[in-house]
RNA sequence: GAUUCCGUAGCUCAGCCGGUAGAGCAAUACACUUUUAAUGUAUGGGUCCUGGGUUCGAAUCCCAGCGGGAUCACCA
């Protein structure tokens, strides 16, 4: 098969080829880069043709099942080329992984004309340029399985070259792209060159099909709740609030989904989730970014013990489906998902770990307590928050194997429901993983009553001075009037899961996209400003290459630093054209 | 938000007791028909993050800013 090269249009781009390399801040390789980019058009090659291209194999199906002599056609970055004189071998890469494809002079050109060959697999085309080829399968004598190519077809040009990362026959990597700051804006660069990060990120989607599989299996409806809300409810965070213009009302971004999914429940269905983005305006760090991807479910008729076996079993089943174990290799650490999970009640955690038993004491003797163990404390802090320091501060890092943590104090739960045998406590577990928090559940509060009393509750936590307490969601308080049945929910932070199943620290490297602070962009200097000032255009040129790339940099400095300044640039460079006059510097700037 | 480290060629990094800016890979040119981190020879490539200060002289020392990482605080 050999594929057409020539463009009608070719000729339009021509015209504008000088204008594309005028641009005064790129590097000589991208000048190279957009010079053959141009030689391609005055060949008749289109370097970013529209037409489909008949991909028949991918390069991992060719290395698994190779068959000598096999017709295929494939499509992909080339990379890595090694050019031997009139052979040329270079990888293919694509997006199952690579395979060698072998250029011959004779049989890429078998006529005359050797020009393709020799100029433009040679010299035009560069590291990371997208080609599609077709040829036969063969093996090197170095035992290579290869594509020996017989038509090659230039898609897709790369004007900017790619980070140049190699790896050898024992696996260690060279010049390894690896500044996070790159890496995480450029994710693109960062997928192209870094192959592990494209499993990451395979594996997180195959988690998150595992866990919708295994809900739908169980006949719970996925569904959309709104990320728009007129109250930020459901959890004690700090949102984003926005605005709509129509109806002239703030509006917030969801913090979490939860006191909508009880709606669901209210109106009758058994069990629904959601995996749900939330926005959270607080600090960012390795385990934190602004919006994250919760999984919310509510299950009618079940209670906060059913929830933990069922969360217990999702999990195995997740890990044997997307790993293929229940062992989990996390840094040093090994962490097992079989089931049955440990479980500890929070009073029994703190027994343990702290030495001390919570049961019955007062706030003053909690505070007290806090404060021996040197937690501050203040006079915002109720029982529960007391408890929760304590927990935190000498409890929680212990727990690396997955840990259910259950009957936390009334006090931090506002939408629990009591422990049926201890009204001080709720119906609540939260799954403890590497030391850190992974889901959390509730038997969920569904007598509307002390709902709204739990409520205002909260509205007295914020008069002491905790600006996360919960609103007061009037809406959500009629549904739960109008009924609903006891449910058990659980909530499980799908990014952290996702580093724990991945072996990753931070949460950056399961976020495609994290957030950062935005780039800035400085705008194209342009010599056309500076000859509108009556600026002889060489030197216009000059002027920007020479540090001044705007007119308002220009008349920040003096005529004599100026003159200096392009006359020592001239001379460095050594260009051709009469020294300038302070004079004509002074004339430029009106002060002639 | 606090502390701390970092910012030099397309990439990875050296240079930092102040004195003309360096290496490997990549690029460019030439040689080479089974290479594979290809090789050999030659060549080009830099606003040393930005702005001030000290100095005869700053990538280097000082101050401020910008961007990023790590740790802590808050949180999931």
């Amino acid at each position: 098969m050999k594929f057409p090269q020539k463009n009608s249009f070719t000729d339009y781009y021509i015209c504008r080829s000088f204008f594309s390399i005028m641009n005064l801040s790129l590097s000589e390789e991208e000048i190279i880069r957009r010079q053959a980019l141009d030689k391609m058009r005055q060949s008749g090659i289109d370097p970013f043709p529209a037409a489909l291209f008949p991909v028949t194999h991918y390069a991992k199906e060719v290395q698994e099942k190779y068959e000598e002599g096999k017709e295929v056609v494939l499509a992909g970055r080339m990379m890595n080329t090694r050019v031997m004189g009139k052979a040329t071998f270079a990888d293919l890469h694509d997006s199952s992984g690579k395979v060698q494809i072998y250029l011959n002079v004779d049989q890429l050109c078998p006529g005359e004309d050797k020009s393709f060959y020799n100029d433009v697999v040679k010299h035009l085309l560069h590291y990371g340029d997208f080609v599609g080829v077709s040829g036969k399968l063969f093996t090197t004598r170095m035992g290579e399985i290869s594509v020996n190519v017989t038509s090659l077809k230039i898609l897709a040009k790369s004007l900017k070259p790619l980070p140049v990362v190699k790896t050898d026959k024992e696996g260690n990597i060279y010049d390894a792209f690896t500044d996070p700051e790159g890496r995480y804006r450029m994710r693109y660069v960062d997928l192209v060159v870094n192959e592990k990060v494209k499993e990451t990120f395979i594996l997180r989607t195959g988690i998150v099909n595992a866990m919708r599989h295994f809900f739908n299996a169980a006949g719970y409806l996925e569904v959309d709740t709104p990320v728009l809300q007129p109250i930020p409810g459901g959890a004690t965070a700090r949102p984003f609030i926005t605005h709509h213009n129509a109806l002239d009302v703030p509006m917030y971004l969801r913090i979490a989904n939860e006191l909508y999914l009880k709606r669901l429940i209210v109106g009758g269905f058994d069990g629904v989730y959601e995996f749900s983005r939330n926005f959270r305006n607080e600090g960012m760090d390795r385990t934190h970014n602004p919006e994250f991807t919760v999984l919310e479910i509510y299950v009618a008729y079940k209670d906060y013990q059913w929830m933990m076996d069922f969360t217990e079993k999702m999990l195995e089943h997740v890990c044997r489906e997307v790993l293929g174990s229940t062992q989990v290799k996390f840094g040093e650490k090994t962490l097992n998902f079989q089931r049955p999970f440990r479980r500890l009640s929070m009073t029994d955690a703190i027994k343990e770990y702290a030495g001390f038993d919570i049961t019955g004491k007062s706030e003053e003797e909690l505070a007290a307590f806090c404060k021996s163990i040197g937690i501050e404390v203040n006079n915002m802090m109720g029982k529960g928050k007391l408890i929760d320091e304590i927990f935190g501060a000498r409890c929680e890092g212990n727990f690396i194997q997955p840990t259910f943590i259950t009957d936390y104090p009334v006090e931090m739960s506002p939408l629990c429901k009591r422990h049926r045998s201890n009204p001080d406590l709720t119906e609540r577990f939260e799954l403890m993983i590497n030391g850190k928090e992974v889901a959390n559940a509730y038997s969920e509060l569904n007598d509307p009553i002390e709902q709204r009393a739990r409520f205002e509750e909260q509205l007295q936590l914020q008069e002491r001075g905790d600006d996360e307490a919960m609103f007061i969601d009037h809406d959500f308080l009629r549904a739960l009037e109008y009924g609903m049945p006891p449910t058990s929910g659980m909530g499980i932070g799908i990014d952290r899961l996702v580093m724990l199943l991945t072996n990753n620290e931070s949460i950056q490297e399961v976020l495609f996209f994290p957030q950062m602070r935005p780039e800035k962009w400085q705008s194209e200097p342009d010599p056309k400003v500076f000859i509108a000032l009556g600026i002889p255009e060489q030197w216009a040129e000059i002027l920007i290459k020479a540090g001044f790339p705007t007119v308002e940099k220009l008349k920040e400095a003096k005529p004599t630093s100026i003159h200096q300044t392009l006359n020592g640039y001239r001379k460095k460079n050594k260009l051709e054209m009469p020294a300038l006059q302070l004079n004509d510097v002074q004339q430029w700037l009106g002060e002639a």
